[in-house]
DNA sequence: GACACGTCTATACTTAAGTATAGGTGACTA
DNA sequence: TAGTCACCTATACTTAAGTATAGACGTGTC
């Protein structure tokens, strides 16, 4: 029988999948509230066959909670859930290695499909995530940034300043500069603060 | 048998609710993906004992879909459901009429009881929404801001300058620089980026 | 090889942001 | 009446942010 953990700070969500999902199949579901919670109960017992992270979950902080579970438990395969992701976060978060990435706009027998597929060793991600034409106008925007000026708009998101993003990163402060000028300007913005809160605004970080 | 009808736009959380309250209570659960398709199902049979809405769905618009669905069917009790929305929204829904609030924070056993009380007649509305220590310190911070401290905030989350600021409150920029600098302290952030941040994240603006 | 591109650094500059101190006004209050 | 407080302004300052120009390095491409 698989094991199945499921990680949601929202404990009505994450009771009624597991519920859900106890009762549809053959599956035996943990719970975990947070990351953290999530990677206790990993280390208690080795026998989870697939992990379900919520995106928005506390300990999360973007996929950086993505890298932690996979870094842990290489073995076990980690899936991401997410209510209000978009395609450039599930694309990132598979190329970042996770093994499937489940909008919450997916019916419930496809979840348990989805699910099923990742357990038989496939990657799974759903190539429309209902209507989001406005979120496509994004996306071309955010991928004009280099791999360096994502990295330093991902710390504009915590609202650093370009002291403590340069020390972050290991360069100095100008080529710091230089890279939020360039983001400024490929995002049509004109500060940081308008930056960090266009990205947030994307659920870019 | 109780007749409820769940709206909400995630098809996973809508579905899986659905699924678990029919078989862990003897409910009937219909289900919409928006505001309009809930009134669309309401209308054709009149038969509804509950309503849940979720805040965050489409057609909502905030409380102005409590208000649709109440002025429509003012016999049937409705419900609101969200995974964000914070005490003041809470609040707010109830007087304006709501049979209760779920926050998504609830276990999966709190919604049921929580169903047979309003079913029963009674208004509910949880006092803790689990969780949230940092969101009750969040607005204890956010209540000590003056009202011109809060117009700054405000114009803070477009990522406007000091000087547009000046322009649009009709006062001197060296003033704005005051308020800033107050309503920084205040909230404990070092820069007006992380101040923006934290009153989205807050959902104030 | 020439070229484009991303990356990093340096110098130099202008403008914006944020701090500090001081003082004036009006409203409300003990 | 004296005190408090939100609000506004002024001057002066330091630091941060953002722009401009120029050069160096490596990678990959035509």
């Amino acid at each position: 029988m698989p094991n199945i953990l499921i990680a949601d700070d929202h404990d009505l969500v994450r009771d009624t999948i597991a519920a859900y999902l106890e009762t549809v199949e053959d599956f035996e579901v943990l719970t975990a509230a947070n990351l953290n919670e999530a990677l206790e109960i990993m280390g208690g017992l080795d026998s989870i066959d697939l992990l379900i992270l919520d995106y928005n979950m506390p300990g999360m902080n973007g996929l950086e909670g993505l890298d932690r579970a996979r870094a842990v438990y290489p073995a076990c395969k980690v899936a991401l859930m997410s209510g209000v992701a978009n395609r450039d976060v599930a694309k990132t978060a598979m190329t970042r290695g996770a093994d499937g990435f489940i909008p919450k706009s997916l019916t419930a027998a496809s979840l348990v499909n989805a699910i099923k597929f990742v357990l038989s060793g496939e990657r799974y991600l759903p190539f429309d995530f209902g209507t989001a034409p406005s979120e496509t106008k994004a996306e071309g925007e955010f991928s004009k940034l280099s791999a360096r000026e994502l990295q330093t708009l991902e710390q504009l998101c915590v609202g650093l300043s370009n002291k403590e993003i340069a020390r972050n990163l290991n360069i100095q402060e100008v080529t710091v500069k230089l890279h939020v000028k360039n983001l400024l300007s490929k995002l049509k913005v004109s500060n940081r603060t308008q930056a960090a809160l266009l990205a947030k605004e994307r659920h870019l970080f």
